[in-house]
DNA sequence: TTGTACGCGTTATCAT
DNA sequence: ATGATAACGCGTACAA
């Protein structure tokens, strides 16, 4: 059996209060008394029990993150990862303990709130997809702090967020394009219903309105996971004479086969088109040519929402922040027009 | 003020006792007395306090997942958080919660024994890289049951770990090859430290030994990360009037670049040299040709981890166990020499 | 089948 | 600056 707080205080002759005291560092302790408990903490090997702590502190000391499976397990993980990494970073600092749970039916959250009930976690972090009305209300009567780890789909919510700058994103791919005097820039867009596609797309006329070029609505390209269906409409829109000479792609996979599709036609990637790429997976810098890629600090990501809700659990109630952060281009070769 | 144990007891007319018997569906209670009670914790909205019941019980009710961060946020980590799911999925079923730590330098455990010693973990599942003399010894002493994640370095080793069969992959791919037509397979290793690396290369022996094929020195190439020198090199292999006919590549960067140096070469992938990579990430499937792939089944590598420590923690002490997953192969066009 | 009484290890309040 | 004492919410012998 391990040591308690009592032994400590019998072998250094003091009160579990006082050893207690320093454990926590409260109220004022001598230096000798302080001495002696260190020296039987050391002596008795104890260490103590974080639970016990917990329980009567009535913290749990921890915080839970929701994983989305459905999504997670998909090419994002690979942010994912490291949003969780930075997470777990900072909860260590603040002493906290990351728990790890799973969403696993859409809209089924009885996991979540298992947990918030039983008071195994003093916030949580969760995905977007997870945040519904019901859940909203039972957070808010269990009082519990939260952050929501990606824009969600309401216009204004009552509560913390944080995500990359999409809107940023595509402006700085369109402004990097204009540069290396490409002119027609199109955007091969996925899921126009998402969120970030949306900030995305929005960011993409912006900086076309800027550059006071016209839009053209066949440029916004939808993209199919009929893959060649998908070359073919690349092929057709290449072989119009009005065509475009740079792609924004929506991610990688996309970019992937956009840059295949365009070479395909014997156009030249970087002199005749560009192609730039939305996320930096690990294999877009092996293509040829290597692809420009906007940004995604992921770690910064995770480290903003840890930050945030620890601060909401602290300070209990500081309100809610949003956060949006800058994204960078990773300028590589496939849109090095001019030297 | 959530309600407790009391709470519910005293609405139903029974002891907390018997409230703690319906809860933990122990002893023999009344369908009387059951019913009563389960409806003063529908209207008292009761949840038990998991961290009272850990504390009571003692037990932490919660599982230490430990990552090795300089590894995990590389390529790995599209499988690892597939791993992470799986034993979540598990754990979850048991009743476990999963903890997440980072081991952010070498050697330096403290953040692990820490959780350890406060008691906040009944088990851990520990990359490689961490296990360690020392780490051993202080979880012998704490008898906290553990299970490592990827074959470990030492020989036999006291203790639970779970693996892919990486002899297995390479000793698949040799024979998919032949089977193919090919006869002069080579192979690209990277680090040949790496156990998972010796064990590759072991089965790629093995199967040349079982086909009776030569082994070629020169054949086996390690894999430098400068990109340039590294193409250069399968240049000049290929140049070689004995040159391979197949890479087997260690990874799929590995793999990306062979590919393109081969095609470099004027070679025909597969007609003329076969190509094939371990893992399967994302992107495999889009390289011209598609790669076949050894692949890697992380899902499971995490539900059997998951299980035996679950039975670890159980049983305490049911001896150690080895798991050694099947891999399978994923054929793609680069190796389809005959229809 | 149910109730009583105590313990789990720590913190917090109130004295001293 | 330190000690005594009472919680914290639950599980579990033991008694009834």
């Amino acid at each position: 059996m391990s040591s308690t707080i009592r032994d400590v205080a019998a072998f250094s002759g003091v009160s579990p209060s006082t050893v207690s005291r320093v454990i926590n560092n409260k109220g004022v302790i001598s230096q000798k008394t302080q001495q002696k408990i260190y020296e039987a903490m050391q002596k008795l090997d104890y260490h103590p029990n974080s639970l016990a702590q917990s329980f009567a502190k009535g913290k749990a000391g921890a915080v839970l993150m929701v994983m989305d499976a459905s999504y997670t397990l998909e090419y994002a993980n690979t942010y994912f990862l490291q949003t969780m990494f930075a997470m777990e970073t900072v909860f260590q600092e603040h002493g906290y303990s990351l728990v790890i749970s799973s969403s696993r039916e859409e809209g089924e959250n009885s996991g979540i709130l298992q947990i918030v009930y039983s008071k195994r976690a003093d916030g949580l972090i969760l995905p977007p997809a997870t945040v519904n009305a019901k859940l909203l209300d039972s957070l808010e009567k269990a009082k519990i702090p939260f952050v929501v780890l990606g824009q969600p789909e309401l216009g204004h919510q009552p509560y913390s967020w944080v995500d990359i700058d999409n809107a940023m994103g595509a402006s700085q791919a369109v402004d990097h394009l204009i540069e290396q005097g490409y002119s027609r820039i199109a955007m091969v867009a996925g899921d126009q219903k998402a969120v970030f596609m949306q900030k995305r797309l929005a960011g993409y006329y912006e900086a076309l309105e800027r550059h006071e070029l016209e839009q053209h609505k066949n440029f916004v390209i939808e993209y199919s996971d009929d893959t060649d269906a998908y070359r073919a409409e690349i092929a057709h829109l290449l072989a119009n004479k009005r065509a475009p000479d740079a792609f924004i792609c929506g991610d990688n996979v996309m970019a992937f086969h956009t840059l295949q599709a365009v070479k395909a036609s014997g156009r030249r990637i970087p002199q005749d088109i560009g192609i730039l790429t939305f996320d930096n997976y690990p294999l877009a810098e092996y293509t040829e040519p290597p692809l420009t890629a906007v940004e995604v600090d992921t770690f910064l990501m995770g480290q903003h929402a840890a930050r945030i809700l620890m601060d909401q659990i602290s300070k209990s109630g500081s309100g809610e922040v949003v956060s949006l952060l800058p994204t960078s281009l990773n300028v590589r070769e496939s849109t090095i027009k001019r030297g």
